[in-house]
DNA sequence: GGAGGTTTACGACTCATAGTCAAAAACTAG
DNA sequence: CTAGTTTTTGACTATGAGTCGTAAACCTCC
């Protein structure tokens, strides 16, 4: 018995998760499945998998999350952080690299029947360090919000300067000012009128003005100057 | 020979990697070690090395950098991002979790012969993909630079403004005014004075006041307005 | 077809942050 | 004491951002 198993076997499992964010019901909400089994069974988690030998990152992210939703609804998916503490996963040396994605309004993905979105800021019970990484993911989000341009991910391809400050409004989590985020963006060249109106709903009021993200406002990452809380 | 190789044979080795950077000589510089075996002979790399099954990622990190710098010597480490490209490391399926390490100006650490500092913006060759881990290190110091307090892990326990001045010149690629600088850093809190004063050198002048980091001023990461670069 | 209600758009005002510049202050060396 | 050097200070300007009131454009109901 003196043989040493293999230096393979000390190695950690490397899986990928996202935290797939979206504005529904006026609130920002993260999507996530049931476990069936233990570890953390009934618990919800983000989805995920391991990665496979001849796949990036980014590639392993996308193959998992496919199974839970159309990736094409996905508009945006950058990688947050990775998380190593050797205690996360109580059954298995487990290391796990964090994405967020992103999914604009207006749209229903079709998900499996135990996945479903939950609010960020009312989570139920979640597995592993799952709950910790969808408030990373959340900050993250908020963060950039307000110096660059990736809340063209949040809106949907066409909107209304009262329905963009309704998704700003859900993921910051404080009012801002539709006046001053039309002038905000405006100066940035961010958004673009489109030319079109949207029909008043039927309460009546003067129809809005229909607006799209412009084409560069999808590469520009660099910091703007920062959108802050009233008050 | 059916007998198919444990599931573990197929796990990615799991390495944590500092990009270590310091104002020398009014530039800014990483530590890097000159390799001495295959793959990348004589290229330069990160300090860093294979996680151990009972440590987080942050104590990797620590442990590995121990051997090459006194990590009282670094102020400030964060983890940047994971790169896991199945071609970054010809020879062994490899994940790297990149981390930012900074070394306040005026310290001069005892390295090993193999290891000496090089300016970002002039590097040697380099292994691996460590060269763009470099740039993307020195990309988030930059952002976080005019948005949190992260500069005081650059600067001395005490500094003057023209000191101050130079340590951010040299670590944002551009001029900053002294004028400006203080009356910002000044308004955040940041910086408080401590009532000394600075000999002038040699050349005469008047006394500089000497300042310092706040006490609070470590825990600020909140985003602030931006320094922008003149004109 | 008004009147009243509702929603959006626009302009004026204020405030905070930031960039520039020139002059004053405080020192050294001769 | 004078000239030279470096730091400090205050004034001025520019710009980005927050607030608010009013006008515009639509609806429904009478």
């Amino acid at each position: 018995m003196s043989r040493k198993p293999p230096e393979e076997f000390t190695r950690p499992t490397q899986v990928t998760l996202a935290a797939v964010l979206q504005v529904r019901d006026g609130v920002l909400q993260v999507l996530l499945w049931q476990r069936a089994r233990d570890p953390f069974r009934n618990a919800w988690a983000l989805p995920g998998g391991v990665l496979a030998a001849d796949e990036t990152l980014e590639a392993s992210i996308r193959r998992h999350l496919a199974t839970k939703v159309d990736l094409a609804e996905v508009a945006h998916l950058e990688q947050v952080s990775t998380y190593g503490d050797p205690d996360r996963n109580p059954v298995e040396w487990e290391i796990a690299t964090a994405y967020l994605g992103l999914v604009p309004l207006g749209v229903d993905p079709s998900v499996p029947k135990d996945t479903t979105w939950h609010p960020v800021d009312d989570l139920p019970p979640t597995g592993f360090d799952h709950g910790a990484i969808i408030h990373s993911a959340r900050d993250r989000l908020r963060g950039k919000l307000s110096y660059t341009n990736i809340g063209f991910a949040l809106a949907p391809a066409t909107f209304t300067l009262t329905e963009l400050r309704d998704v700003y409004t859900a993921a910051l989590g404080y009012d801002v000012s539709a006046t001053n985020l039309k002038r905000v963006l405006l100066r940035r060249g961010a958004i673009v009128p489109t030319g079109g109106r949207r029909d008043p709903g039927r309460a009546g009021g003067r129809p809005a003005e229909e607006f799209a993200y412009s084409d560069n406002a999808l590469e520009v990452t660099d910091p703007f100057a920062t959108l802050r809380p009233p008050e």
